[in-house]
DNA sequence: TGAAAATATGTCTAAATTGACATATACTGC
DNA sequence: GCAGTATATGTCAATTTAGACATATTTTCA
């Protein structure tokens, strides 16, 4: 019913502004992958400044000391979710995770 | 979800310290619901704001409107990463996105 | 030096998340 | 009430991310 009206606004939408839309969402992914390892920074911080080994911070979040590896070697495929997850296991306070944000 | 990681921790071999461990997976997965829903409360005025509809935002962002509508609603199994792209596409300054984040 | 501890890297299957689609419901102005 | 629009809900195949494990490399320190 609404589906050929849906599709119409979908093709138009994507015709005009095909690259533009493009290098919009290649921004917000840049974005998003900086504030990743903003985070992760905070993370190691954390974690050193803890003196927890990442085995100690895996299990205390229910993860595997290779995760937490590639959490903070950046690796490509680590959700936000996760960094947070390990970040609050990590017993970031508010202002870590919130200087982490700030960049 | 929370089931399934608890049983994984109990057939993992955590004895010591079981249920206190446990208490603290649960707070820590209460702090990132907590800020889920902040940012998804920051996207809706955020969109709001701009006057973009839900297809506008799908669009500019990949995805799809009700994605979109799902991720405004809170709906569980909604990543941390969804969220902030649709922030980020949704024009949210980093004041923001700093608002939401720290609470 | 060298053993032990910590960290990095690679790979697997299972589980979670995704966009897309269909469709239902809510809201707007007329 | 009614068309047009916006938003909500449910489902699904495909992709992505997960923990786990093996193993390599680095770091630590007696």
């Amino acid at each position: 019913m609404n589906n050929t009206r849906l599709k119409k606004l979908k093709a138009a939408g994507w015709k005009v502004g095909d690259t533009k839309a493009f290098l919009k969402l290649s921004n917000e992914e840049a974005l998003l992958v900086e504030l990743k390892l903003s985070l992760t920074g905070a993370l190691k911080q954390a974690r050193a400044k803890r003196q927890i080994s990442q085995i100690e911070l895996a299990q205390r979040m229910g993860s595997s000391q290779s995760r937490v590896a590639k959490i903070e070697a950046g690796d490509p495929g680590i959700s936000l979710d996760l960094i947070v997850r390990a970040l609050l296991a990590a017993g970031a306070t508010r202002l870590e995770l919130q200087r982490a944000f700030v960049g």
